[in-house]
DNA sequence: TAGCTCGAAA
DNA sequence: AATGATTCGAGCTA
């Protein structure tokens, strides 16, 4: 076999690849992986990204081809593609497509070139259920109210379905975008919110309809939800994670669109308003008297006529509503997130029951053309204080987790970097009250927790916002308040176990362009060989598949052991 | 209709 | 596998 030194990646028999990071071409095949593979381990030489059928289904829904994949893993693999490896990708690649669902009068048909696919259909026992009739060798044919648990199931078995049945148009709703720059017809879109709308909805294609947006914060997902619903034209029902989301998208809809505002509403718990625009909060759809009740608002997907669904932060989407978007499949549906993972793993109801990714702008790129702040991410480690140290190696499992969060020598570190940052506003990000409460004294800044009223909050970010303040302290609100305003450094003081999620969402907090330079600074910091460093590394996952590098950093801390030690006689 | 407390959720 | 903080929505009171 012949070696090509020179390459960076290594492609192994078990779907992983190794990808050499100080190679000169990383920035250029760490693009290429990530259309197809995931990454699931960063250390600083070599990342590992893993080939999954899911990751693979998505491509092949992009119309990435397995000559592609293979082609681009021939190109930078040091001992080329094992045979195996290609066969499988081919296989994996092929089944996207390979049944796909079409419309026939009131009912559904499922259809397969492949007639041993369809015999296999038959023989499932799973999929009895759905009544399934055959037509001839190639065709099934079944009843509409089965066509997403049938998707759901069949993806399972391994055959992840094109559905090009088509959807009802819903009750129109003219929708004419306001124009903000003088060109007659337009709605000034960035390029690429444009071309994520393009490939959301085709005019006069099956394919499209549904499917799922992954953009960064800051990319303006509002906007191209707004954008789909123009191009669509009909009543739209958003679902969001929030309130204070809600509001948000109220309000960009009365700012961008020509709607008046009797036709938008609010479905919240506050407000029960069905209008032909009505955005509501995952949690009302999901609520219950208790266990075992039924939801009490999950109607509200059959109380219109919809055309169109839109699911922002998908990621978040919970069961409850999966179950419900498995009924009604034949309304129109948009997922919007700035990422696929989902702590729960359900990666697959998402591509069945919403849809398949149809586009995805790495937040590199939106760097490089400058509509984002460049953000040096550093882990700062900090060692532990013998007495802390001790009583985190005789802790139980549970609290070694807290104990190496709220290591002392954290509030040194964060002295450093605000001396580090004199004039930049700075966000101190954390998780445990106490802490934050400590730092807030020490650093003499406010901080916002969840208990403190939202007018206060309020106040806070404008003076924050307009530098009265420079520094602010927040708990786990930032990851929920959409209105936090924008600083230049954030520092994260603390997190919870490995949540990729709450990572990016805090880097997202530096994300918005900065004058001068264009520089953010991400601090994560950690307590040195503890728990919270392994979860750390866990944590940064998503940002390094991003195309981020965090830099290690040790806290020189010589002298504040002496302090230490000092303070204690 | 605002202000409160409560349980549930992720 | 799991923590702790937070938010939301309902239901009660006045």
């Amino acid at each position: 076999m012949p070696f090509h030194k020179e390459r960076p990646l290594v492609v192994q028999n078990d779907f992983c690849i190794l990808l050499e990071t100080r190679h000169p071409d990383f920035d250029e095949v760490r693009a290429g992986l990530m259309r197809f593979a995931d990454l699931v381990k960063s250390p600083d030489n070599i990342h590992t990204y893993r080939m999954s059928s899911l990751s693979l289904w998505n491509a092949a829904a992009a119309g990435v081809t397995a000559e592609e994949v293979t082609d681009f893993l021939e190109r930078w693999a040091k001992f080329g593609v094992p045979a195996a490896v290609r066969q499988d990708i081919r296989r994996f690649i092929e089944r996207y497509g390979l049944v796909r669902i079409e419309k026939l009068g009131e009912d559904l048909l499922l259809i397969s070139e492949d007639v041993d696919v369809i015999k296999e259909m038959v023989s499932y026992k799973s999929l009895r259920s759905y009544g399934l009739c055959q037509v001839d060798t190639q065709t099934l044919r079944f009843s509409s109210l089965h066509r997403g648990m049938l998707k759901q199931e069949l993806i399972k078995l391994g055959y992840p379905v094109e559905d090009l049945a088509g959807y009802s148009q819903g009750e129109s709703l003219p929708i004419r975008l306001k124009m903000e720059d003088g060109e007659e017809g337009t709605f000034s879109l960035r390029d690429y919110q444009h071309k994520a709308v393009e490939s959301f909805y085709k005019e006069g294609s099956l394919r499209g309809g549904s499917g799922v947006l992954v953009l960064p914060c800051g990319a303006g997902k509002t906007v191209i939800g707004i954008a789909a619903m123009g191009r669509l034209g009909c009543a739209t029902l958003i679902l969001t994670s929030n309130s204070t989301s809600v509001r948000q998208w109220k309000r960009e809809i009365l700012e961008k669109t020509d709607v008046s505002e009797d036709m938008v509403g609010e479905y919240t718990g506050a407000l029960k308003e069905v209008r032909p625009i009505t955005i509501a909060t995952y949690q009302i759809l999901t609520y219950r008297k208790s266990k075992d009740d039924p939801f009490v608002h999950m109607d509200l997907f059959n109380k219109r006529d919809w055309g169109l669904i839109v699911y922002d932060e998908v990621h978040l989407l919970p069961a409850p509503v999966f179950r419900m978007t498995a009924e009604i499949q034949a309304t129109r549906r948009l997922g919007l997130t700035a990422t696929l993972i989902r702590e729960d793993g359900r990666e697959d109801d998402v591509f069945s029951l919403v849809g398949p990714k149809r586009y995805e702008m790495p937040w590199k790129d939106l760097e490089t053309k400058g509509w984002i702040a460049g953000v040096e991410c550093v882990e700062l480690r900090v060692p532990m204080p013998d007495h802390v140290r001790e009583s985190y190696e005789t802790a139980d499992a549970r609290q070694k987790m807290r104990c190496a969060s709220v290591n002392p020598l954290k509030l040194d570190a964060v002295d450093d970097l605000l001396r580090k940052h004199p004039t930049e506003p700075v966000l101190i990000i954390g998780q445990y009250l106490e802490q934050l409460h400590q730092i807030a004294e020490r650093t003499d800044a406010p901080m916002i927790s969840g208990e403190m009223a939202h007018e206060k909050r309020e106040k806070l970010y404008s003076a924050f916002r307009s530098g009265e303040i420079r520094v602010l302290i927040v708990s786990k609100v930032a990851n929920f308040a959409v209105d936090l305003p924008d600083a230049a450094v954030a520092v994260q003081v603390s997190g919870s176990f490995g949540s990729r999620q709450e990572e990016a969402q805090r880097l997202g907090r530096i994300l918005r362009p900065k004058s001068g330079a264009n520089q953010a600074y991400f601090y994560s910091i950690v307590s040195e060989d503890t728990k919270e460093q392994e979860f750390a590394l866990n944590r940064q996952l998503f940002l390094i598949e991003q195309g981020y590098r965090y830099r290690i950093e040790s806290m020189n801390v010589t002298t504040k052991r002496n302090e230490e030690g000092a303070a204690a006689k």
